[in-house]
DNA sequence: TGAGGCATGTAACTCGTTACATGATTGT
DNA sequence: ACAATCATGTAACGAGTTACATGCCTCA
């Protein structure tokens, strides 16, 4: 449950109201925890229940601005120091990969040639930022820094690995053109053996 | 709704009962898209509505084992080749790096360099699992063969960034005790200064 | 005076998690 | 006979998405 923790943290910057806080997902966290309207004002008021924030003033138009609590700042704390972070989860581009087979292998190096474009198009949006942006010493610009510097290594690896995938499929359709034609030679049938194997990639968690 | 095309996914290499299909969940995708048995059930009922699916044999203690059909093909095809991914979602560990100022430098960099240390082990699972397979050049080998390198790639990033990161946060604890102590000459006072600025890492989606 | 932005909320739905409940078969 | 494994399902809850509903200010 961490969107908690995403408005925990925005508010220990500065209080804030719902308005502003989802301005500030869209703004900041929007690549990293992305949250809508409905669930960031459904969050204060749970937030406020559990003592963990409070109304710290009201303005014109209802306005209703939100402040954390010493209990709420300690929970933040809690949550970065002692709870261990939960590993990568549910990757919808990955799980394509493992399906690619049912695709002509044409079709599958396309597919991989997009993603190396959308990857690279990202990072090049991850470095317009960073050369825009004045980094300070303080600690929202050197931790926003490290958050950034993150997603431009991991577009870049991303690419990367995408290039290098498409060029496996050529090589594999290469041996296998090779394969069928000996095949040929000695059966008179195609290939098409049902060996199973390799599949996995689990770390038994 | 990706669970679905997963569940399609695995029916195309062969058919396979709810059961059947969880040993599969959690021996392939477990890092890529995990399921509990209730979703693949409930999955499995819903594909059959839709005509996805079909029962295609009936075997002792109730077991139904299903087959993807003609119409699940095309949809999986569909999906694979002409559905745009979705971009990456909500990372637990990123998100703690937005807000690891409210922790000390030395607290943040633990943090950092236990990410750092929990990458590499499961670097080398990945490592482990590479050269225990025996990768023939069938479809599911080639394309399981890519996903885990993408793991091992990944990783590899991450661990780096990790040390990389924990690094910055000594070199601006340097600079920063320069700066106190410039700022005592000056003000008497230690720096506490509201600028805010960067934060955001946002390419407008 | 009217458009645009500020501001808050609710309802209905889907997806995912945890826990419970039940029973049949197989091998020792 | 009894333990392990095979096998299917339901209920309750929490998280996330989309759409709707409403109204107040401010500035041009």
């Amino acid at each position: 449950m961490s969107l908690r923790h995403a408005v925990l943290g925005l508010l220990s910057e500065s209080p804030a109201s719902g308005y502003d806080l989802m301005k500030l997902f869209n703004a900041s966290l929007a690549n990293v925890w992305p949250a809508t309207q409905s669930q960031v004002y459904g969050e204060l008021g749970k937030l406020t229940s559990a003592g963990l924030a409070e109304v710290s003033a009201h303005g014109p138009r209802g306005r209703k601005e939100y402040a954390i609590t010493d209990e709420g700042l300690a929970e933040l704390r809690h949550w970065l120091a002692e709870v261990p972070p939960s590993g990568p989860h549910r990757d919808d581009s990955l799980l394509r990969v493992f399906f690619l087979g049912v695709l002509t292998p044409l079709e599958a190096r396309t597919f991989l040639l997009g993603r190396a474009q959308e990857t690279a198009r990202l990072h090049a949006t991850y470095r317009r930022i960073d050369e825009e942006a004045e980094w300070d010493d303080d600690m929202i610009s050197v931790y926003g820094r490290l958050a950034l510097e993150y997603g431009l290594r991991m577009t870049a690896a991303q690419e990367e690995w995408a290039r290098w995938a498409a060029e496996q499929i050529d090589s594999v359709k290469a041996r296998e053109a090779g394969n069928r034609a000996r095949s040929r030679l000695r059966n008179g049938t195609g290939t098409r053996n049902g060996t199973r194997n390799g599949d996995d990639l689990t770390p038994t968690e």
